[in-house]
DNA sequence: GATGAATGAGGGTTCATTCAT
DNA sequence: CATGAATGAACCCTCATTCAT
């Protein structure tokens, strides 16, 4: 499963092999169709490919997902789930608003480094599904609310400070991930977003060279 | 033609009736695909469709677009093409990098809301047309690299900027599109853009607020 | 249940509570199938619906009946027995054989205006399964040479009678249960259907006009 | 095409060599329909068989007709036509009343004496197109009126009386495809007719007993 | 006897695309 | 150049039916 990001994939994997039969082939669906639409896109890929991939038939995938949109969904909801968890849970022991702002964003540049198949997944199964990303985009918000509340971020409303978090983080992501992107463009990346929340540039400059902290399943 | 912003239309629709016959058709064709993809949106359009409301057969539709994939790459050329130049025209009087920066994202994220549809379809399009994608860029990449020369824009990298100025116009067009905006929705984002690429808070408030020029075909 | 005629509701539910577990879930089975036939169609039931709304597993619904066809059998079967032996016992003491064929074709007629629902799948299963028809057209037969017997009725053939018979009873049931029906019109029927049978126009319409004996289960 | 009653292929055929070509597919494809469901029953057909029968692709025969329904009410519609006209035609030099109803009845039942499947069809598309059954309806509505402005006929209500005509003659003609019927079924069934339509037993047999017209397509 | 899970076989329908005229 | 007509290749989805537990 080579488009997985390694970091995530035991986060994900779980219940492949335990639990009850229909758990476990709703796992393997889910794992087939991120397999799937790896590698054909999320428009061009089939039901028919995905329960191949799967080692069903069509019928016993439709059995767990009633349409294309629903097993889409689904997957869009786990996977942001699981990413979302692993990647706030890495940086649940910083306190400043800002440096969690920066960790945030350049984790997810980073994954788009290593795993850009399934970066540009993660991207169109978002625009396939506002609902996701709604959810998705509760971590920055908390994130950024808890910067104001410390003076860090100054922002002209939220909803333009969020538009610029994610704006920023998708399309350094896409960037990443077509290859197009210089070194160390995670931080440079970061360090635009917190000049737009309100930070100088050399707090900025600061707080997105830090170092990450490390990406575990276990914590 | 509801969907088509009408500032951009005349510029658009020329051609429509004057030059060779060929021509002509081909304008119509690319019309009936503008009218066809706001609709029912891009993948869901079909040939036959944008054949059906040019008001000719698939085939000759055909002899104008050798497949789908030709006739969204044109219509998002031209698309790029009309618009970039009406609002690049629109401020070809200002000198001010940061200034030129501003009015361009401001009217772009206005677009979205005099034309929600459209901008759909031109975010579609874009996504699908890496090719345009960077001929637009051009535009805001001279603004970037006059603002930097004037030492009113400072960035750690010209990526990292570009993906600034397109994020954050992209994703607030897309909230203004989807109805999401508070008011003033495209001065908050150019001030936050403005803060990003360098600029002190209150510096990047008065230049995001100041007045934009009109926006005229024909000057 | 609400498209079940009232009048035989009671005879069609015995077995429902009562008898050895077996035959108490064969009857619930059954009933289910009345109410998906009824709110589906015949030919659009699924055998997965008529599990769910009786409350079991298809599998189960297997164990009962091998074949969507032979649950449809069944069904048609029980509601012929049901309905033919509730009518024929409402006028178990009319010994006028022509005024028992009125009294029949009348109140399958009247079914049709009670229940529409009920009747559709009546004839749509009694369309599908001869055999079932053949059951039914016993008691009209048996009046039919009762009335040949007493010199009411004279008919070139049996079976062109029992066509007359059959053919203007569906017919009517259709019309009424269509809406289609203007008032009397089960009077109507069976006094032209007497006439076809051989009586004259004042008699046929006497007796069709009699009072019809009640419908109940208990007697 | 062993099922289609011969005296009326001329008509029905017609089309199939002459024309433009898009009119020549059309009638391929209605007559491989009327194979299809000859051999298969209506339910059971599939498009796949229809296309395959008249030798296109699926493709081309949702050009024709845009779904299996419209396939099948079109075909209803073109069956009927082709069927009253020349039924109707067959005897418009009759001007009794009641010697029209007993004709046009006989004829349709000795149809399905020829041609048991193809009547099978008639009798399932008739039931699936109420539309289509209304507009066959109108050829004996219009004698029933004649039939009583002649003083031949005389019928409680017409809604009773079209039950009458369309139910006998619809269940003699099943009876007939199913080849349960007696001899000379044809005159005995409109003898009954022409009784429950308010004729005497005596003139009833005389006229339902007269020769009939032949069926010709020429006229 | 009931169940949970799975499936084989196909059904209707779509659409980008081609080619003789 | 435009067209009418046709098509190949799938696609999404359904459902009667089975079998290990």
């Amino acid at each position: 499963m080579p488009p997985l990001p390694p970091a995530l994939a035991a986060a994900f994997l779980e219940g492949t092999s335990g639990g009850p039969k229909r758990e476990r082939t709703h796992s393997q669906l889910l794992h087939a169709a991120v397999q799937v639409i790896c590698e054909r896109g999320l428009q061009a890929a089939t039901m028919q490919q995905v329960a191949q991939a799967a080692g069903v038939t069509t019928a016993t995938l439709y059995n767990h997902f009633s349409t294309k949109d629903a097993l889409v969904q689904r997957l869009a909801a786990v996977l942001a789930e699981t990413l979302c968890r692993a990647i706030n849970d890495s940086y649940a022991h910083i306190a400043d608003g800002a440096e969690r702002m920066a960790i945030g964003q350049r984790r997810y540049v980073r994954l788009a480094a290593d795993s850009p198949d399934w970066t540009l997944l993660l991207l169109d199964v978002m625009t396939a599904s506002p609902l996701v990303q709604e959810t998705i985009m509760q971590y920055p918000l908390a994130d950024l609310r808890l910067g104001v509340k410390q003076k860090k971020f100054k922002v002209p409303s939220e909803a333009a400070a969020l538009d610029a978090i994610n704006g920023i983080c998708t399309q350094a992501m896409r960037r990443v991930a077509l290859g197009a992107a210089p070194a160390k463009h995670d931080q440079a990346c970061a360090a635009l977003l917190l000049r737009a929340l309100g930070m100088s540039a050399a707090e900025a400059a600061e707080v997105a060279a830090r170092p990450l902290p490390p990406l575990t399943m276990e914590g």
